[in-house]
RNA sequence: GCCCCCGUAGCUCAGCGGAUAGAGCGGCCGCCUUCUAAGCGGAAGGUCGCAGGUUCGAACCCUGCCGGGGGCGCCA
């Protein structure tokens, strides 16, 4: 069941290839029709043929090969596009075959299913989660969600910060807290005063220092005492991170954390491959290898220092042990890195070193999929009026309050109470709006972080989708049937109304808009789908009556077109991780 | 100094080789006897940073420049 575009394309795409080998029809949606397709201009520039004559070849061949049968308008225009309109029976027969689920609505499922590990940067343990935490886990949760939907094997990993010098101090703070109070501390409290303490108590006490270093160096040495208390204030983060994560709605849980501190033993396995493949290099007593085409300020080679003159690991080590466990272990295909785009260098650089140490290989790759800074409605990084960073808790808090206040101002301004479960819909509605916010842009962009325009319900928001949502929800509560797609595809009829033929389109677009949202790891391109397809929805919803319409078959017709589009802007929104209450 | 990203309507952003450059917001004009007006329609608004080049065709590719952000050996 693909999409309008992809059906289109499988039977355009073998008479472009037999033409010129590899030339694409290059379809894209049209103004002038449903589609064109613009490829045949450069088949004639490769065949030396006028654009013309080449795309009416292509044309008449494709009739014959089952063109004709979808569409009602098919011509050469212009200087060679190929112009399709569909028939309306064709739309109407492709909605009939519409049911839920990822593949019934068009999700292209993959020829072949990968094992896909996400990589989300990860928080550092001890430390309160912010807002430059959003981004990652949002956009990561959404690409999880997108690839497991075209069929992909997909598995979580969240690559927490839980090892390091720091922990000297922190498990040293721990201590003179007593464990009991400083557990119950961690618990309660918010990590950010502890960890704040034991950094100041570090700065200004030289003998705590002392003791932090001694500490850090017990923790390398596997003390069973300091392990278990480095465990402690471990699981103590893991434990908030786990609160936030879960009112973010977002799918990261403990199970997913697989921390630095995981990949510690094999680090020296990871320099010692490394060494006996003849990539190490000696540097200044740090232990190094140069990828080609990295140079450093001076000109020369840049080196990803693995190993310290101290003898310490880096983190490119700890990547490094990453993807070799990721492709050799768990027999990872792509790994995806989920990290902030001043990390490309680093990543670049990473990847190269594992291509020539042969953790990544011939049938595995990893990709960066990185992304830019939150930034305040000001422009400037996104701060609290005091200048600290904002804590997601804080954050998320205030995305519910305010949806609240909006919905709230919303009943006294109608007079209508409304009749659903305030909190959860507010929930759904602020967190929704800060996700979708996030993902709606190109996701190597900066974002701004604007509370008015991502809570509002005009434009590309959240509020906007779900709100179409409800309303689509809201008809079938009044003909008191149950949206159940199933039963009701069958009954759409060809569609006559402008809005109609648009709605049911866009409808069956769904599998396309998925297909390139996976494909550029972009998020935002299946925001602008549903975008499109709320609004699709709102203007049928103004035009043409559903409920009271006849005779009976217009309106089942409509029905099962309301149901179409539900069941897609639900499933849509899923993918991005944001909920669709059925009353707002 | 070198490398990367960005510069599109007043604002926030799509588009990234194809036919007159698109949305949303804001401003202006309309539309609630009717399934949620938290909505819809309309008109206005752009030398796609600047200058060259490649191409039948460039916002999109190449070169240079200007402006903004980021990175560039022992933190992660």
């Amino acid at each position: 069941m693909p999409g309008l575009m992809s059906l289109l394309d499988a039977v355009l795409a073998p008479i472009f290839d037999d033409l010129v080998p590899g030339a694409s029809p290059a379809l894209r949606p049209s103004q002038r029709a449903d589609f064109q397709a613009d490829g045949a201009l450069q088949v004639a520039r490769a065949l030396g043929r006028a654009p013309r004559e080449v795309a009416q070849e292509i044309l008449s061949r494709a009739m014959e090969r089952g063109l004709e049968q979808m569409c009602d308008r098919a011509e050469v225009a212009g200087p060679g596009f190929i112009n399709l309109r569909l028939s309306a029976g064709m739309l109407a027969g492709r909605l009939a075959r519409l049911r839920p689920g990822a593949e019934g609505l068009g999700a292209p499922v993959q020829r072949r299913r990968l094992k896909v590990v996400v990589d989300y940067g990860g928080p550092n343990a001890a430390k309160q989660m912010h807002v430059g935490h959003l981004r990652s886990s949002i956009i990561g949760d959404a690409l999880v969600r997108a690839l497991r939907a075209v069929g992909h094997d997909v598995v979580r990993e969240n690559h927490i910060g839980d090892w390091g010098a720091n922990f000297g101090m922190l498990v040293e703070h721990l201590c003179d807290l007593g464990e009991d109070r400083g557990a119950e501390e961690l618990a309660m409290g918010d990590l950010e005063t502890f960890y704040q303490a034991a950094r100041a108590q570090y700065e200004t006490d030289a003998s705590f220092a002392e003791r932090a270093r001694a500490r850090v160096v017990l923790l390398q040495s596997g003390d069973p005492a300091t392990l278990r208390l480095w465990r402690l204030l471990v699981d103590a983060s893991v434990a908030h991170f786990d609160r936030d994560f879960q009112r973010l709605g977002v799918e990261l849980t403990r199970e997913d954390v697989v921390g630095e501190s995981f990949y510690n033993p094999m680090l020296e396995d990871v320099v010692t491959e490394l060494a006996a493949a003849g990539l190490l290099v000696d540097s200044d007593g740090a232990r190094c290898v140069f990828p080609p085409g990295h140079t450093n300020r001076e000109g020369a080679p840049l080196p990803l220092i693995v190993q310290n003159s101290a003898g310490g690991f880096t983190y490119a080590a700890t990547d490094l042990a990453a993807i070799k466990d990721r492709t050799q272990r768990i027999g990872a295909d792509l790994i995806v890195y989920v990290v902030g785009l001043p990390q490309t260098e680093h990543f670049k650089m990473v990847f190269a070193v594992a291509r020539m140490a042969g953790w990544l290989g011939p049938s595995s790759e990893a990709v960066h999929v990185g992304f830019g800074n939150v930034l305040g409605p000001d422009g400037k990084m996104f701060r609290t009026r005091q200048g600290g960073t904002v804590k997601l808790s804080e954050l998320l808090q205030e995305a519910e309050d305010r949806a609240r206040a909006l919905m709230i101002a919303r009943t006294e301004q109608t007079g209508q109470p409304l009749d659903g479960d305030m909190a959860r819909t507010a929930a759904a509605v602020g967190i929704g709006a800060i996700k979708y916010a996030d993902l709606s842009t190109d996701r190597t962009r900066d974002y701004r972080f604007d509370w008015d325009r991502m809570l509002s319900f005009d434009g590309n928001t959240a509020p906007y989708i779900q709100y179409a949502h409800a309303r689509v929800c809201s008809i079938f509560r009044r003909a008191g049937t149950a949206a159940d797609l199933t039963a009701m595809a069958g009954r759409a009829l060809p569609p006559e109304e402008d809005e109609e033929r648009e709605l049911a389109k866009t409808v069956l677009c769904f599998g396309d808009a998925l297909q390139s949202s996976v494909e550029s790891y972009g998020p935002h391109k299946l925001c602008a789908y549903l975008f499109e397809l709320a609004s699709g929805f709102t203007r049928f919803y103004e035009k043409c009556r559903v409920l009271d319409v006849a005779p009976a078959e217009l309106r089942a017709s409509r029905l099962a077109l309301c149901a179409a589009t539900g069941e897609v802007l639900a499933y849509g929104l899923g993918l991005l991780g944001i909920e669709a209450p059925e009353r707002m």
